[in-house]
RNA sequence: GGAGAGGUGGCAGAGCGGUUGAAUGCGCCGGUCUCGAAAACCGGUAUGGCCUUUUGGUCAUCGGGGGUUCGAAUCCCCCCCUCUCCGCCA
């Protein structure tokens, strides 16, 4: 199997990724759009493939109308014909050879006018279609333009009541913020060594109520979005093939961010990849379905591990938990009805999950509206969510650090972005039904990644005696265990 | 891992290489009949693309890709998937 992009081609997709009418009819809007994003693509080769490929289709479909008359016409005195054939001796055996040769004359030569014009389109297809993969999703016209992290601008921060983010830890509890590098050690909770001996770079070990507070949260988490908001709970493969990569927009952008396991190497008839999130699978659920319009909106959510090379990372945050290559993640996933006012309220509504959840863990938090140069090539618009971490920062006067905000969520709103790549519709009576079909819009969230939500967690709810007190919500999953050390 | 059987329209189920985008049945929609309903009968009932102002025309699609052929659901190759049996195994 070839491992090049824009070959999506098989299975139950095949993905019309961007909406081409819509590029046509309006090019400046995803020029500008890849432009705002920081996003290359070549959009006058792009337009300029598109253009031939429609005149080349054109003539080669009227060639075919033309051949398939053809074939209606004489296939029957053909065959007819060719029985006679067999019967036929001498001279009459000759003379109906002839007139076999002759009829079939006109549609040879018709074939080879066809054959030259496939091989021409086939030429310059899968360059057209690469192109047409990576373009991205045009941002909203309310997102703000800029060109990386550094310019997402702040919506909204909240801190838990007697905790001013304003003032440093120590002013705020008394004493001086441990991290949670120090934490862990102190209190037994992870094995760095023992983790890279494992698995390497970036790979750790939790260990004992470590690793019971990472279940505990993530148990939690699953629950809340189940009980509390009517999510309905899936576990999925974390193992998927290319089309679904491709189909939910990590590629062929994000390529160097997924584990590639090349089964292909071993004979096997394809390759697979593992998943970063478990909106992969979540959106691959319905690929290539038409759903009921009375099911929308689906909501899903999964606890899943997920696996990122951080590739180009360099040495970013190499200790710790932060960024790490396995981690487990509940994530949220809505498939709604193609209704921009929709979506825009389920964005607001999946985020608002995330404040309560987060309010109910007692962390600190800000909504950052993500710029366009940070929003990634699938999504309309982005809201990161970033939990206030003590131990985190630069170093102050005393040699400690002076805590910072870390990403912990990303709240996604992609439009058709997804479902058109994934080929995934809508209409009254689903399959069955009758009318049109419209591609479904789909959105996504974090519900807790950890052990990175750990970090707040722990730090944030330090004791002054090197203990950490669990939050409440959290001890039934703990055996009701109240503190940690 | 070994052996075999299959994958056709919403479902079931036909389909000597040539008016087969696909019989037939079911389902669904519309109509006739009826006070109404059922039955019966008649008609309609896939998706995507391209051309077209409308109407309409046309191409592609019978798991996916490639090949043979003037012509492929039908023949050949590769892959994916499902089922049965054996082996192995959480």
């Amino acid at each position: 199997m070839p491992d090049g992009d824009g070959t999506v081609t098989g299975g139950p997709l095949r993905s019309p990724m961007i909406d081409l009418k819509a590029l046509r009819e309006d090019p400046e809007r995803f020029r500008r759009g890849a432009r705002d994003k920081g996003i290359e693509v070549d959009f006058d080769r792009l337009l300029e493939l598109d253009r031939r490929l429609r005149v080349l289709e054109t003539r080669r479909q009227e060639l075919r109308a033309e051949q398939n008359r053809l074939s209606k016409e004489m296939g029957p005195q053909i065959g007819r014909l060719s029985g006679q054939l067999k019967k036929a001796e001498g001279e009459a055996r000759a003379q109906i050879e002839a007139q076999i040769a002759e009829l079939k004359a006109g549609p040879q030569r018709l074939k080879e006018q066809i054959d030259a014009l496939s091989a021409e389109i086939a030429e310059i297809e899968p360059a057209f279609r690469a192109l047409l993969l990576q373009v991205p999703m045009p941002p909203d016209p309310d997102v703000p333009v800029g060109a990386s992290s550094d310019d997402n601008v702040e919506i909204r921060r909240w801190s838990p009541e007697g905790y001013d983010l304003g003032r440093s830890f120590e002013e705020n509890r008394g004493f001086v913020a441990r991290t949670h590098l120090e934490l862990v050690r102190d209190l037994g909770l992870a094995d760095f060594a023992r983790g890279v001996k494992l698995g390497g770079t970036r790979h750790y070990v939790l260990t004992g109520l470590g690793a019971r507070l990472h279940n505990a949260v993530l148990r939690y988490a699953l629950d809340f979005m189940v009980e509390r908001h009517g999510f309905t709970p899936m576990t999925v493969p974390v193992l998927v093939r290319e089309e679904m990569m491709i189909g939910t927009g990590f590629f062929p952008g994000g390529r160097d961010q997924a584990y590639h396991i090349e089964e292909t190497r071993r004979g096997a008839g394809e390759d697979l990849y593992l998943t970063g999130t478990g909106e992969v699978s979540l959106m691959g659920l319905h690929a290539g379905e038409i759903l009921d319009a009375s099911d929308l909106p689906l909501r899903y959510c999964t606890l899943s591990t997920c696996f990122r090379r951080e590739a180009g990372a360099g040495g970013r945050d190499t200790a710790g938990l932060y960024r790490i290559h396995q981690f487990d993640k509940v994530e949220q996933v809505v498939i709604c009805e193609a209704d921009e006012q929709t979506s825009r309220r389920w964005h607001q509504r999946m985020i608002g999950f995330v404040e309560e959840f987060l309010q109910s863990l007692g962390l600190a938090y800000r909504l950052l509206q993500c710029c366009t140069g940070d929003l990634g090539a699938k999504n309309a618009d982005m809201v990161d969510i970033e939990c206030w971490m003590p131990g985190r920062g630069e170093e102050g006067p005393d040699g400690r650090p002076v805590g910072a905000f870390g990403e912990t969520h990303s709240a996604s709103r992609l439009y058709d972005f997804q479902c058109r790549r994934l080929n995934m519709r809508y209409r009254e009576g689903g399959e069955q039904g009758t009318g049109a079909t419209t591609f479904c819009h789909s959105l996504n969230n974090t519900v807790c990644a950890s052990p990175r939500i750990l970090i707040p967690l722990l730090e944030m709810h330090q004791q002054a005696d090197g203990s950490v007190a669990v939050p409440e919500v959290l001890r039934p999953y703990m055996g009701g265990i109240e503190r940690i050390g």
